[in-house]
DNA sequence: TAGATATGTCAATATAACTGACCCAAAACA
DNA sequence: TGTTTTGGGTCAGTTATATTGACATATCTA
């Protein structure tokens, strides 16, 4: 059976080299910024995901991050004397941390955000709608492999 | 003037979420073969790059890495002293070094690559060839930004 | 020949991760 | 009820990867 051209190795190749250049490009952006509040993009991914997803628990961001809670204690620390985030307990399960962002973290991921987004929201508005479709469905199965 | 869909400021997010994903899980999985030859991921991005762009120089490679060279550059002793590349001088400006793979860097980035492929190969063969040729096109846009 | 460029290196430090060993409190279970 | 499991936290040491800054050498170019 002949490969599909789109299947090729090359193709691959080029894919894994983008996929690599697409991150770290859009998690440099916004590095002056994090570095005024003296974080760095540990920090940042953490409050990324707790902003997308508020009130998650410790361990799934834990989950979202695949680090060891040893890591991801160090930056939780920095955010909380930071008072960038809050912790509640658990309500049906007090033994559970819920991880929110407080007014002054809300504050500093948007200001992460607005320079971040320039980079993606220049890519999507020169791009069609079926296009940024595509994009996210082909990007979700790499994830879901 | 109303934001387009797939413009919305909760697309965007996602996006940046799922590429810090798609790039952790796409350099996740070779990693228990780097361990085997004492590579990290820092090997694993020059391998990769030297094989795309045989006989680079090592500004060259700086270029793509964006790292200084002081940081490339014990990557590149650990992979001389393993015998995984060869520095030629150039011929036209002799104060280069051109990077090539020799014959065990080539199998030693085919095993990597046979590992890391499967992922993308199988996100792709469940896509269409448009899908393919979209997603190729939003990212080569966010890099290019 | 003077300056710019390409590369290499020493030393110190920062960031983000790891392993391994524990601890406590609360929940789940037998 | 008592025991085990789970969710979370922490101490200590280490590794991987990057940084800044200062220099050195050889080669190219004007």
């Amino acid at each position: 059976m002949r490969e599909l051209l789109y299947l090729k190795d090359d193709q691959i190749k080029d894919f894994i080299e983008q996929i690599f250049y697409a991150y770290r490009e859009t998690y440099s952006d916004p590095k002056k910024i994090l570095k005024k509040y003296s974080f760095g993009t540990a920090h940042h991914r953490a409050i990324h995901l707790i902003e997308r997803h508020e009130g998650l628990t410790v361990s799934d961001l834990l989950n979202k991050l695949k680090i060891t809670k040893q890591s991801l204690n160090r930056v939780l620390r920095d955010l909380i004397k930071n008072k960038t985030i809050l912790l509640k307990r658990g309500e049906s399960d007090s033994r559970q941390r819920l991880i929110f962002l407080n007014e002054k973290g809300k504050k500093i991921f948007e200001e992460i955000f607005l320079e971040q987004k320039k980079r993606i929201y220049n890519a999507l508005k020169n791009s069609d709608s079926d296009s940024v479709i595509k994009f996210k469905d082909v990007l979700k199965k790499i994830i879901n492999e």
